[in-house]
RNA sequence: GCCAGAGUAGCUCAGGGGUAGAGCACUUCCUUGGUAAGGAAGGGGUCGGGGGUUCAAUUCCCCCCUCCGGCUCCA
């Protein structure tokens, strides 16, 4: 007999080498239908595995990641076996779950393509199998055996991964007539899988690798139950509608023109104002905290990137130097602050009370991205970073890095941003050649990063091998209407900027020393934060930040000078207001009036003329009742203040 | 840059080898109204660009550009 210990505590005897699912059924066959995984021990399993020994146990329903993970996982199998079965002499990568569903990588083989018009036919083949109720069966093979299956397949892809394996560490999964190398773990059988759904097809180099073939990525996600299907396409279809892109052209925020060219972003009229909403708010902040406002050129001689060492890493993936006519001296376009603000630092001399020195710049940069990187204001060739360089000691650090962390959670709860993450990106251990500066500094900079989240009690997450080329960084991510995450504010600490360009500052002991360097970013850049603003709110920003404040709605032209006065007084208060003259109907103004996100629209009739009044309606939430003009002027007012007010 | 898909009016989209379509938006007129779509008329297109096939191409073929979904990259 062997000791079960559930995760509430209790205990139970039973038999060796009994499953999870036996177990489970034991409880009750309700929850054996419903448990897809199991952890014996801390480590995930199938509920088909035999337990030998005394076990903490914990049975996974779909609600857990862990059963998801498995369940998808045993789909992008099953899509493997459908596409075998339709497309014979496929050759397969790999095909992990992810986190809405599964994608696999696969080859068709020399001059043949797989079209988004074959999903369907896959689909219908995963249905067809998946009602048969195949049971997935692992087995232990050794290293030559593994071998041996794949080579026999001619499939080059797995005999790769395989070759890079320990013997004795190997695993294959079976169902219907499809054996996959994997570690597993998977569900018991296809049974559970009612909903199926092949999303999309992409390329995908193998390993990652852009110099190594390139393989087609279907997507694909499945459900237990077809409500879950249905309500996972429509949470799609909505996220659709929350697109910047989208809403940026509706609400007439910014545009790109072929013209321009591509990857340049402008600005229209309320888009811009936004921005400078944005840009104010945060350059009220950053005074109160004792930084200094600077402004740079949008170019700078090429030998300022090569002392930084910007040139060499990125000179050739830029935009190529541009050069005077006569005496053929070459600019870059600015692709960094940093540099800049370097020799802002040097026209000085500077002493140890003085720093830490903080300099801040709303600065445009433009980068070359490959092509096929653009995308909408998220990824762009020309963007304005709310950047910000720390000179300080070093005894400062510490304490400078945490203000920062301080600084960026307070702005992130002033916009709603509730569902960010963090994470620490540190440099590839096995790849240091990609990296400038010494081990000691790396070293130090890593440890600093960690301790100080640490210290201010930051969840984060650990990545090797994103740091950037010069330092280690903090990055906060937030996703957008569709789960794609992105990078806004950064905190990068830098030993390796002071050396080149040679920054100093007088100690105490009146010796020169090196300062450290602070990167950092909250919003990241304009562009991007704004994108990431419209997602989370739908384009229906916050008053404070809304281009336009009101729009007054006359019932009839008849109350036109009235309502022409209250714009007067309105506009005049600093509040941005519209008015809708149009000779339709009422219900037509608001409709209108209300998808173009205005926060109040006020209506003004033969009431609102009497009693020298405006009837106040608020932006989704109705009819408010009347004010006095004054009154709303300082409701407004209120209303911004407590916006911004943390 | 790579793989796949798309591009028709300002927007959303239908169509299809032989005179270019709808809804919304826009302009004008009628209507002057009380909290999410009043009515009528009208203007607007080199069907992304360039080549080719054809008596005839927006439609079929090729190349390019841009956009969308991924991959790689992201100071």
């Amino acid at each position: 007999m062997i000791k079960i210990t559930f995760p509430d505590g209790t205990q139970r005897e039973y038999n060796d080498g009994i499953t999870g699912l036996e177990i489970a059924e034991q409880i009750s066959p309700r929850l054996a239908k419903e448990v897809y995984a199991a952890t014996v021990n801390g480590e995930l399993r199938d509920l088909t595995r035999p337990i030998d020994n005394d076990a903490t146990l914990k049975l996974h329903k779909w609600e857990d990641e862990e059963a998801k993970h498995a369940f998808w996982h045993s789909s992008a199998h099953l899509m493997a076996e459908a596409l075998e079965a339709v497309f014979p002499g496929m050759k397969f990568g790999i095909g992990p779950a992810i986190e809405n569903g599964f994608y696999y990588d696969v080859d068709p083989g020399e001059g043949k393509v797989i079209t988004e018009a074959d999903l369907l036919i896959v689909e219908n083949k995963m249905k067809e199998l998946a009602s048969k109720n195949l049971t997935y069966t692992r087995r232990n093979v050794s290293k030559k055996e593994a071998l041996e299956v794949f080579e026999a397949k001619g499939d080059e892809y797995k005999t790769e991964l395989i070759s890079e394996l320990l013997d004795g560490t190997i695993s294959l999964y079976s169902q219907g007539n499809f054996t996959d190398l994997c570690r597993g773990p998977h569900l018991p059988s296809t049974e559970p899988m009612k909903a199926i759904k092949l999303l999309s097809i992409a390329g995908a180099y193998w390993r990652g690798d852009e110099k190594r073939r390139m393989l087609t990525r279907i997507y694909g996600i499945t459900f237990p139950k077809q409500k879950l299907l249905d309500e996972y396409l429509v949470f799609l279809e909505e996220a659709k509608k929350r697109d910047h892109r989208k809403i940026g052209r509706e609400l007439e925020l910014f545009t790109f023109s072929q013209n321009v060219g591509m990857g340049l972003p402008l600005w229209m009229p309320k888009g811009s104002d936004i921005r400078q909403n944005l840009i104010n708010f945060l350059t009220g902040v950053l005074r109160k905290r004792g930084y200094k406002i600077v402004t740079t050129p949008h170019i700078g001689n090429v030998n300022l990137y090569k002392t930084s060492g910007h040139f060499e890493k990125y000179g050739a993936d830029s935009f190529q130097p541009i050069s005077t006519p006569q005496e053929g001296e070459q600019f870059m376009l600015k692709p960094m602050n940093c540099p800049h603000h370097c020799e802002i630092y040097n026209a000085t001399p500077h002493s140890y009370k003085e720093l830490p020195l903080r300099m801040a710049e709303f600065g445009t940069v433009y980068r070359y991205e490959q092509h096929g990187e653009l995308h909408g204001l998220t990824r762009v060739r020309s963007f304005t970073q709310d950047d910000a360089h720390h000179f300080c000691r070093h005894d400062q650090l510490r304490a400078e890095f945490k203000s920062i962390i301080e600084l960026i959670l307070y702005v992130f709860k002033v916009m709603n941003f509730d569902n960010f993450s963090a994470q620490v990106s540190l440099r590839d251990p096995n790849n240091k050649q990609k990296y400038i500066g010494t081990d000691e500094n790396w070293e130090k900079a890593e440890r600093d990063i960690i301790e100080a989240a640490a210290e201010m009690n930051l969840k984060t997450t650990v990545v090797e091998g994103e740091a950037a080329f010069y330092g280690p960084k903090l990055d906060f991510m937030v996703k957008d209407a569709i789960g794609r995450k992105w990078q806004l504010g950064t905190i990068q600490v830098d030993y390796n900027l002071p050396e080149r360009f040679e920054l100093t500052y007088n100690g105490s002991d009146n010796q020169k020393h090196r300062p450290v360097m602070i990167h950092r970013t909250i919003f990241g850049s304009m562009e991007r934060f704004v994108a990431v603003l419209i997602e989370n709110t739908s384009g229906k920003f916050p008053l404070w930040l809304a281009p336009e404040k009101a729009v007054i709605l006359p019932i009839s032209e008849k109350f036109n000078d009235y309502a022409a006065k209250v714009l007067e007084i309105l506009n005049n208060s600093d509040i941005c207001t519209l008015i809708d003259e149009r000779s339709e109907k009422i219900g037509k103004k608001i409709r209108d009036n209300e998808l173009k996100r205005i926060p109040y629209l006020l209506i003004i009739g033969e009431k609102e003329v009497e009693n020298e009044t405006i009837a106040v309606r608020k932006q989704g939430e109705g009819d408010q009742g009347s004010m006095k003009i004054e009154e709303f002027v300082d409701f407004i007012n209120s209303e911004i203040k407590k916006e911004i007010a943390f």
